[in-house]
DNA sequence: TAAGATTAGGGGTATATGCCCCTATATGTC
DNA sequence: GACATATAGGGGCATATACCCCTAATCTTA
């Protein structure tokens, strides 16, 4: 930088803090990433991998690259946190006919422990559903996804 | 669990998929988080870390504990979020009066580095707002301000 | 004022997340 | 079939994030 640009004042700085969409993002997913992490703390799970067990649920057996697309996450991250599902045998972790896949499958455990988050999650979804509203649900999911395919590449 | 559960068929397991308002948010969050790093990788700053530097620039001398509740962030997630900054000397983190805080505090280098992020922020700020147009961006606000108010306690 | 309660942070532990670079495996082309 | 290219993952590195428990400092109250 060689220009010498005037010192972000105050009221930029307000401006930011009160309109910038990637904090307000994000503050909200922490929110609510607590609220349903402490209502699925009875089976011992995090909504991040009731999340992950819930598509590979969906997905079958999955490559780590389909699944990653799936659920729009960074295939090198999303490898890392399918680790302590695999540990805990919720989850297998095989090589697949093409030897350069891996390929995702959920364990008999797996489900019985999706099953078992199933209800908390619903009671988790439902208190939101009810606070938020019907329509304030539909639009916070359409101006979700607006975000998202915002920012997706291909 | 004692109970015999049926287990989680395929529609519930989509239904999860769809409607999840921890997931949708989550994913939007990881999305806009990576539109916002590239926009300000030439500053060499990451979004959490410029959001942080404007509260700091906002808030003055601020205790840990304060910025935390401004920023609605965990305490200790926040202390070890502001140590690359600190390292970078972007900001100091000193005693307080009373021996128990510490006040955080912007430095120069720290003010000027918010400075040269400014435009860049408002590019990404300007070319999300393009996309979503003014009212998409209003509702995506008080949706997420929803969610956030939803789950905060006291 | 001394004991008990409250408050601010720190450190341990575990997960979540992304980027970059490297290797192994496929695939396509001559 | 040999070589160039493309694709799937793995590992290194850095940050982001939360919870729990512990210590130090302050405040309250008997």
């Amino acid at each position: 930088m060689s220009l010498k640009l005037k010192a972000l004042d105050q009221n930029q700085a307000i401006e930011m803090g009160k309109s910038c969409v990637c904090f307000i993002t994000r503050k909200a997913a922490r929110c609510i990433t607590q609220f349903y992490d402490e209502m699925l703390r009875p089976v011992d799970l995090r909504s991040t991998q009731l999340i992950l067990l819930n598509s590979i649920r969906i997905l079958g057996p999955v490559s780590i690259k389909r699944l990653a697309k799936a659920v729009v996450m960074d295939r090198s991250a999303l490898a890392r946190n399918l680790k302590p599902l695999d540990k805990q045998g919720l989850i297998r972790i095989e090589s697949g006919e093409d030897l350069r896949e891996r390929v995702v499958t959920l364990t008999k455990l797996g489900l019985e422990k999706a099953t078992e988050a199933f209800p908390l999650w619903e009671k988790a979804q439902a208190e939101v559903q009810n606070k938020l509203g019907r329509e304030g649900l539909d639009t916070l999911f359409a101006s979700l996804s607006g975000v998202v395919s915002l920012t997706r590449k291909k």
